[in-house]
Parts: structure tokens; sequence; C-alpha cells
RNA sequence: GGGCGCUUAGCUCAGCUGGUUUAGAGCGUCUGCCUUACAAGCAGAGGGUCUGCGGUUCGAAUCCGUAAGCGCCCACCA
């Protein structure tokens, strides 16, 4: 064996041996269940270092949950990402020279096929060499033909509920997507732009209303000017009529207390076909509603002016005609919220349109209180808050799309006007004859809704149409696996996603989708920046894997990662990780080096695996209940700290034989079976050197493997006993720390004196030699001279120094000990002096402290001996 | 403009219902070691008074109030 670990064939040959050996794929059986259904990535998408990080976590979850009895089920799959892929699409076919609207629908699904089967599922491929353990037999796809099917049910199941409606609203407009979007796909950024004000003449006056507006290219589609009637400086225009610039149209002024006072002018110019606030003025006040827009943001023909220029072209041409004609009073700098598409990045344009939605109020009213009252738990907790917050101010869904990527809206238009919902076309007809009572209508009088609906409407269903609950309801699976046990995903979805699966599960199960929710925070670079490709900060995960192995990368993810917290990543964690590995894979080949004999289990040997056995066991009693809080980083680094400090530092150290000598078996047998159960605490962490090193303790069976194996039950800790050894190892450090000080080389034995009586047994004292390199340690009355002295607890122990003795460094070490020692009882006797704290404070309490006081009075009485005895040898 | 969260060693973070020796961990730093498992290592050490202020209490990093800084979410001020 090497001595250094080299992941690279390893992790290959052990990925491919899971997957022969359809470990990974689970079936209802009598098992307790535990699900995790994968946050579906985009299916054209690459991996990136959130995934690593989410798909890390979820891993170490699932194959602990095998290792504890469970029957894990990790169910993969893509998302269609309906804007996002269509997007992609036309982007690509524009570099061949296509428009979109050169094509039919059919045709563009073709090419959007093609796409997506080219690179479709390069991520998943990608999550395998992060050594994900995922029932791949299982992967779904949001638009494959259970999901499709499923999602269509629902719609039509959701429209008969009388859930769903069709209407013209005010909605969120992407003029580069072409499509109307919901709420939560528009971001909103601060941006920084000019406040106009515009003069309006007054009609029949010689006199302007000054108007002020970031839009001044909305002009043309002004009906009205507002004031507040209770602003005495517009009072003046109360009942009188405006000319909007450059336009002419004759205006009202109408009057509305919404109109803010101390903002701008007091004069609100009115848009209703492109503002959501002018909008509601425009229906309570009966305006009329001019759209001065096409899809894509240019001019319309309506507008009358600028027919054609894009929106922001616009802007600029008109503030330089206003100004030109004198109609531009002044500009100043103007800082608001503008909003954005999610997806392409442009200004959202509200605007009026007919669109689909789902009614919320029901729906947000049954997944509210499961998360309120903790029958899901959110981890971390707060987000509790924003989800109550979501929920409670929740509107209407806009569902429907303008694209056609996605799942077409089954509705189907009648030739004399009207519609019908129905899951396939032939249903629609018999629907259609019901309706009209036309026996003669055909499929081809129909015509479909062209719309599809949002993405996040098939992902909804994804924990129950993962296991068709959809389709084929109560069925063997969905009551086995559902509900899911945990969900593991970023915050920034929990509107998105995690709120509408808590909907769609209780509308379609009666039952919560999950149990947990384990919110992750953003991976971030060290600088705290988020990865994003124009910074180059994010490194591809990929090539991480090659340089530190799946398991340094994994362990790199999870070293900084509490629940919750955004992690800063630095390759650097990677390196940790890697180290570890290494160090694993050193213990190994210095156990499976020793030679073995049948001889028996000295003192020291016995006392280090007894000791060691405690250690284990309160180890993974810590790790339990880390794993119940979901405190995956905390967890690890308890066994990183039990496997490196104390089985390598410490227990290894302990039994380690001579050189050339033999290991007695008993001793042998046992590292071996501690070894065997470290692998398994770090399996869910660390699968593939795991795997390795286990399969290597001892001949395995062809089929055997780590994953399957249960987490070993150990007998209660040993307190005493752990107590004990952490008395020895301050001993052993301290002998160290004055060999360290004192330039003694390693190979010089030394004598220990304990003074008084000893703590240690035969056992102990063999282990303090060993690991101090003594010749003897002697129980005396009074320490020789020329010593260096050290106390443990309350014992006092000295090490004969002789030729290394520094009188002068001796007395100020000393010094420096009793000022603390002194130091420390001072704040002790205060307590005690304290009639209060005496009377008030609980018994134990007092007793403790009176503890602290015997002991470092003794400690102080001691050090004023060594102090008295240097001194009067130093004379 | 609301709401929430955070501020503990150089960095990243623990510290649950206030009292287990004048606060812990990992990494980094410093010192000494190429000691036949591992220099991707071994051994040892140094380093914070817990953002400021005020309060409650016998006792506060821990509870309350307040100020400042940072972050997140929500919101139609043109």
């Amino acid at each position: 064996m090497d001595s250094v670990y080299s992941p690279q064939q390893i992790e290959a040959k052990w990925y491919q041996y899971w997957l022969d050996n359809k470990f990974f794929h689970s079936e209802p059986d009598g098992r307790e269940p535990y699900t995790i259904v994968i946050p579906p990535p985009n299916v054209t998408g690459v991996l990136h270092m959130g995934h690593m990080l989410n798909n890390t976590i979820q891993d170490i979850l699932v194959r602990r949950a095998r290792m504890t009895g469970k029957n894990a089920c990790w169910v993969p799959g893509t998302d269609h990402a309906s804007i996002a892929t269509e997007a992609k699409v036309v982007g690509k076919l524009a570099e061949q020279g296509i428009k979109k609207t050169d094509l039919t629908r059919e045709q563009f699904l073709e090419h959007a096929w093609d796409w997506t089967r080219e690179h479709g599922g390069i991520i998943l491929k990608q999550l395998r060499r992060l050594g994900a353990s995922c029932d791949w037999d299982r992967t779904g796809f949001t638009m494959d033909e259970q999901r499709s099917a499923s999602v269509i049910r629902v719609f039509c199941d959701l429209y008969d509920k009388g859930l769903i409606y069709r209407g013209v609203r005010m909605v969120n407009w992407d003029p580069k997507a072409l499509t109307a979007l919901s709420d939560e796909e528009v971001v909103f950024q601060e941006h920084h732009g000019k406040l106009y004000y515009l003069r309006y003449k007054v009609e029949g006056e010689d006199s302007y209303a000054i108007v002020a507006t970031t839009r001044p290219e909305t002009i043309m589609g002004d009906t009205a000017m507002c004031i507040n009637p209770n602003n005495p400086k517009t009072a003046w225009l109360k009942g009188k009529r405006v000319i909007v610039p450059l336009v002419g149209r004759v205006i009202p002024v109408i009057e509305d207390d919404y109109v803010d006072i101390e903002f701008g002018t007091g004069c609100l110019k009115v848009t209703p076909a492109h503002d959501v606030n002018d909008y509601m003025l425009g229906e309570k006040y009966n305006l009329p509603s001019i759209d001065i827009f096409n899809d894509n943001g240019t001019l319309s023909e309506a507008a009358g002016l600028y027919v054609g220029m894009d929106r922001f072209d616009c802007r600029e041409q008109i503030v330089r005609d206003l100004d030109a004609a004198g109609l531009l009073e002044k500009q100043e700098d103007y800082t608001n919220n503008v909003g954005f598409s999610e997806r392409t990045h442009v200004p959202i344009e509200p605007k009026l349109s007919m669109q689909w939605f789902l009614k919320m109020e029901h729906l947000a009213k049954i997944a509210l209180d499961p998360v309120i009252e903790d029958d899901i738990r959110f981890y971390p907790a707060k987000y509790k808050n924003t989800y109550k917050h979501w929920l409670e101010n929740i509107k209407d869904w806009c569902i429907s799309r303008q694209l056609w990527w996605g799942h077409r809206i089954p509705a189907y238009y009648l030739p004399e006007g009207g519609f019908v919902v129905a899951e396939s076309a032939q249903q629609a007809l018999e629907k259609a004859k019901q309706q009209t009572g036309n026996e003669s209508l055909t499929i081809e009088d129909l015509r479909q809704d062209p719309d599809c609906l949002d993405t996040w409407f098939s992902s909804w269903l994804w924990p129950i149409s993962l296991f068709n609950g959809i389709l084929d309801p109560g069925n063997k699976e969905i009551s086995y696996y559902y509900p899911t046990t945990d969900l593991v995903t970023g915050p920034d979805i929990i509107f998105f996603w995690v709120a509408r699966m808590i909907m769609a599960g209780y509308e379609y199960e009666g039952k919560m989708p999950f149990r947990n929710v384990y919110f992750t925070g953003i991976v971030r670079d060290k600088l705290g920046r988020k990865m994003s490709k124009s910074l180059g900060n994010s490194p591809d995960p990929i090539e991480l894997i090659d340089k530190y192995g799946a398991d340094g990368v994994r362990m790199g993810m999870m070293l900084s990662a509490p629940a919750g917290n955004d992690i800063l990543f630095d390759d650097a964690l990677c390196e940790q990780g890697r180290n570890f590995n290494n160090k694993i894979w050193n213990c190994f080949r210095l156990i499976k080096g020793w030679q073995v004999a049948d001889i028996e289990q000295p003192l020291y040997a016995q006392l280090a695996t007894r000791w060691f056995s405690s250690q284990l066991a309160r180890t993974a009693a810590q790790m339990e209940d880390l794993f119940s809080k979901y405190r995956l980083s905390e967890a690890l680094m308890a066994v990183y700290k039990l496997f490196w400090d104390e089985f390598s530092a410490w227990y290894l150290e302990m039994i380690k034989p001579q050189y050339g000598s033999p290991i007695d078996k008993t001793t042998y047998h046992l590292t071996l079976s501690y070894f065997d159960s470290l692998l398994k605490l770090l399996h869910p962490f660390m699968p593939f050197i795991t795997e390795e090193l286990w399969q290597n303790i001892e001949p395995r069976k062809t089929g055997d493997t780590i994953m399957l194996q249960q987490l070993d039950v150990y007998p209660a800790a040993d307190n005493d006993l752990l107590d004990a050894v952490e008395n020895l190892k301050q001993v052993v450090t301290a002998i160290r720390n004055i060999r360290q000080q004192r330039n003694i080389p390693q190979k010089q034995q030394l004598v220990l004196q304990v003074v008084g009586a000893s703590i240690f047994d035969e056992a102990m004292s063999q282990v303090i030699t060993k690991l101090s390199n003594l010749s003897q340690i002697t129980v005396v009355g009074q320490k020789s001279a020329n010593s260096a002295s050290f106390i443990v607890t309350v014992t006092e122990y000295a090490v004969p120094l002789d030729a290394f003795i520094n009188v002068d460094d001796e007395l100020k070490k000393l010094e420096a000990d009793l000022q603390y020692q002194e130091g420390f009882l001072a704040t002790v006797m205060k307590k005690l002096a304290n009639e209060r704290f005496v009377q008030n404070a609980k018994p134990e309490v007092v007793v403790m402290e009176r503890k602290k006081q015997a002991d470092a009075e003794s400690r102080i009485a001691a050090l004023k001996d060594s102090i008295a005895a240097i001194k009067t040898q130093a004379k």
C-alpha cells in the first residue's frame, strides 16, 4: 500500500460495484421507510457548488438511514424548467438563424426534445461522481409520461373544484421570454434612474400641472391625472382637464387619497394599462385603458407615437422631444426598485392580459398550520416566520405561461365560444358535445389553449407524482414511501416549491409531503461573495473531485455547513478533507502492518482497549443526538476528532508494539473491530474510502458492502474510566511540554515523581511510561531538588532534571502559575464571601465552589513549597 | 416602510432552559521534530472578557431594554 491515498480508481470501482449490486435500489418491505425526493435540477443544467452541498447532505442522510435499519429510498430526477430551457433552445436556434416564430409548435418541440436528450441527465451523471446513492431505477422527469399525466389530471381536478379560473388581470410580463410570470418570478432590484418632471398644460388655461414620473414613455397611455383631494397645493386643479404632452390628449383630473401629498409634485399620471396601482385607479374611476406596448416591449400602434420603438429607446427619445418642446420641467437622479424577470433579467412590464390563475385561499389555509404547529419541522426554524408571512399575504397564482416547452393547458375552446377542460382531446369532445348539445362536433373543431403551465405546477406534485399517487391513488408505493422523511433544499425556493408542495400534499394525499425540511445556505467564496460565472469564483465540482477525491470534497463541504448558514467555500477545506482521508488510510496501513502473536494482552493494552471502547460509545451517542437535530457538520467534527485525536494520536500510540515486536492477538482484533466501527460512523460522510478499507479489514464475500452494515450498538460509556484517562493524558502532555521547553531529546528517558499518593494503577503507569518515555514512576513524599513540577487536578508531579534545569525559568513558571491560582481563588472567595450567594444559590453550586476553593488552596500551597525549595537551593 | 436573524479567539463557528474550575472547537499562527503508519505528518505553545451602553439577578456570553454594524425576507410610493 502506498503511503498516499489516491481516490481516483477506488471511487470509480466502488460506485460501479454499488450499482451492479443494486444497493441503492429500494422496494417497499416491512422495514420503516426513509424517503427523500431530490429537488429536481434543471434537466439541461450542469452541477454547481450549490448542488454539491445539497446532494452531499442528502446522501449523508440517506446513507446514515440505511445504516440504522431503515429502508432508504432517494429518488432522483430532473425538472423541465420551462422558461430556462425554452430560452436556451430559442437561443440555440437563433444561432442557426432560425426564429421561433418561423416554426410550428411541433417543430419547435422537436428541437426542444433534441436539446433535452443531448444535454439532459448530464447533471445526474455528475452526481454519481459525488457518490450519490440515488435509486436510479426510479429516476423521474417532470415532463415524462407519468408526471405529465399527473399534472393534467390535477389541473382538471382543481378546475372542477372551482379553484382554477381564467381571466384578464394585471400580470408580470416578461418582454424577452414573451410570457406572463408569477409574482415569485419577479425579483426587485435597486435601479438608478431619473425622475422626470413633465408639464401637462391645463385645458383652456395658460398654466401647467407638473407630474413627476420615472417612466415618461408611458404618457401615451395616460388617461387621467390624479391628485389628493386634501392637498392644498394641487387644489387649483380640481375639476379641470389637462393635456398630455406631445400626445395632445385631453384627460380629466381625478381625486383620490391614494396619491401621496409629500411625493413629487402631488400630481400623478394615471396609466391604467401599465401600472398596477394605476390599474386599480382605472377600475375605480372607470378610466379607459390604452395598452401602448407590444408583447416584446416595443411601442404599439395604440401608442400613436414612436410605434415600433423599444421601450427604453423610446424613453430617451421622448425625453429629448419633451425637452425640445419645452415640456420637460427638469430631471433629477432617482433610485427606485424595479422588478426584473428572474430568468431573463429584463425589467418586467405590468400588463393586462388573459391568464389562468389558481385560487390560493383554500390551499394557503391547509398549508399553514402544519408548519406553525411543527408537524412539519423546518431546520433552521426561523424560516417558519417567512413561511407564515407569505401564506398570510398570498395572492392568486398565475399558472399560465406563453411558452411551448411544458405541460399544455388542457382547456379546449369551442367554435361558438366558451371552453371545456378535460384530460384529453377525446374527453374534451365528449364534454363539448354535452355542453353545447351539438353532436356533430369533431376534435378538429376544438382549439386547445396554446399556453403552458408554470414549471412549478409540476414540481409541486413531485413527492406524490414520483410514486404515482395522482394517477393511482393509494397504490402500494405511495402508501409506503409517502410522506417522505426529509427534504433538503435552499431557502430561495421556499415559496416556489416548498410551500406549494405542502399545499398539494394536503390537498391530494391529506398528509404532509415530508416531515422535515433542511434548508441549506448559499455557497459563497471565501470572501463571502456569491459564486457566479461572471466573477469566475465558482470552482467546477468535477475538477475538485478529480483533485481531492469525492470524499475529500464532501468533507470540505460539510466542515462548515451548519443548517441554514451560508458556507464560505475554500479549497483549503477540501484539502483538509483529503488530508483526513490520508490519515485514515495510513492508520489502516499501520494496523495491517503489525505482526500478530498469540501472547497475553499486556496491562497497558487492556486499559487502552477498555478506554477506547468507552470513547467510541460516547461519540456514537453524541453523533446520534447531533443527527437527530440535523447538526451534520458537528456530527462530522465529532467523528473527525474521535478518529484523529483519540484513535490515532492516543489509542494507537498506547497499544503500538515496540519496533520489531508483534502485537498480541486480543488487542489486534479489538483494534480492527474499533476501526470497523469508525469506518461505519464515517461512511455516510466519506463513502468511498470507508468501503475500500472495510473490504480490506478481512476477506469479504461477494456482495458484501459497508453500505448495508448496521451501526454498532455499544455498551454505555464508563465515565470514570474516561475521566481517569483524561487525567493521564494531562500528565503525559505536561511531561512532553517539559521536554519541549527544555530541549530534552525524545530518546532521553525521564523519571516521574508523584508527590504523595498516586491515583494511577499499574496499567495506567505503564501507559504513561510508554507515552512519555520514562524510565520509572516513583511515589515520593518530597520531590527531588532541581526538578520541574506540575499539578494535575490536585496531585503534584515532578520530573527531576539535573543538568536541564534553569532555576530562573523554573521560578518564573511557578510564580506565573501561582499568580493565576491566587487570582482564581480570589474570584471563588468573592462568591463564597457573599452571604446572599450562599443563601440563594442551589446547594450543589455552593458545594462546588467550596471544592474549587479547597483545590485552589492545596495547589497554592504546593506551588509555594516548590518556590521556597528552589529559592533555598539557589542560595 | 415593515418583519426576521446575526455580532464570541486571525478566519469559520459551538456554547440548549443563566452557576461543571477567570469561555470551547476546527483551520490558520508560532516553536521543536524528516521519530521505520502518515511532513497531506508528529509533539508542544500562544491567542478572545463574549459589538457598545443600561437593567434584572447572589451570579449573565447566556434573560430584558437600548444604540451601532452586518445579513435575509416581504412591500405598488409615481
